[in-house]
DNA sequence: ATAATAGATATCCAATAGGCTAACTGTGTT
DNA sequence: AACACAGTTAGCCTATTGGATATCTATTAT
């Protein structure tokens, strides 16, 4: 598995994000995904192989065209981190929350307030 | 709200993401941020800056010690792509099983295979 | 008033990112 | 055999990143 300073970098680039949101819905050769880019091949090529690197996608040649497919676990693994992140702040505002009615509970309880 | 960009740049390193964690069991001062980094403090402010231009983060200054604290709604930005990729994804994976149903289907209705 | 603390700013540096063109390889097509 | 097509590789260029040090400002403590 890709680590996630790789996996979130494939995604900090429009170019990447439009490439997985395009196999988001099936595989595609190269020149496909390429298409709606306008970019140079070869740095267009850099950019799959960043996400290659990331682990967001897989490519099998055959004949003289290469077909790029996403790879499901690694979107699975970044939306793991950022969950596990939103828990715990989720966890710290419901303490918070309980804080500040506690509070209003002993403010309602005193007569100067 | 920052752009996508700037949200996963800013999860595309160790540092920065030990602080979202961090923050994300409350707010701290920037040198209780910078202690467990080894890494000189102008270095981790560039960090720091990374974070809040991606909009994770925000900061407010009384006396000489400024405060951070996480920004929710980035967060939801950033997972929301990834459900959004997510879910065209599994639409995909979800016609290719009735696909590959069918298919057995019809090789069950047929006597060659 | 002096000293210590918390952070900010300026500048430097090597490595990486993201674009390009030019030239090359291998595979179909005519 | 000759051509076109789909990628690939190599090199070049500029801007950004991620680290450093040295110096500076503003606040708090003695």
């Amino acid at each position: 598995m890709a680590n996630l300073d790789a996996i979130f970098h494939g995604l900090a680039d429009p170019t990447r994000r439009a490439v997985i949101a395009r196999l988001a819905t099936g595989p595609a050769p190269v020149s496909e995904l390429a298409a709606p880019h306008d970019m140079a091949l070869p740095s267009f090529l850099k950019h799959l192989k960043v996400l290659e690197t990331g682990g967001w996608i897989e490519s099998e040649k055959v004949g003289r065209v290469r077909t790029c497919r996403l790879r499901p676990d690694t979107a699975r693994a970044a939306e793991g981190w950022l969950a596990q992140q939103h828990k715990l702040w989720e966890a710290r505002l419901d303490r918070f929350d309980a804080f500040v009615t506690a509070m209003d509970d002993d403010e309602r309880n005193n007569d100067d307030v």
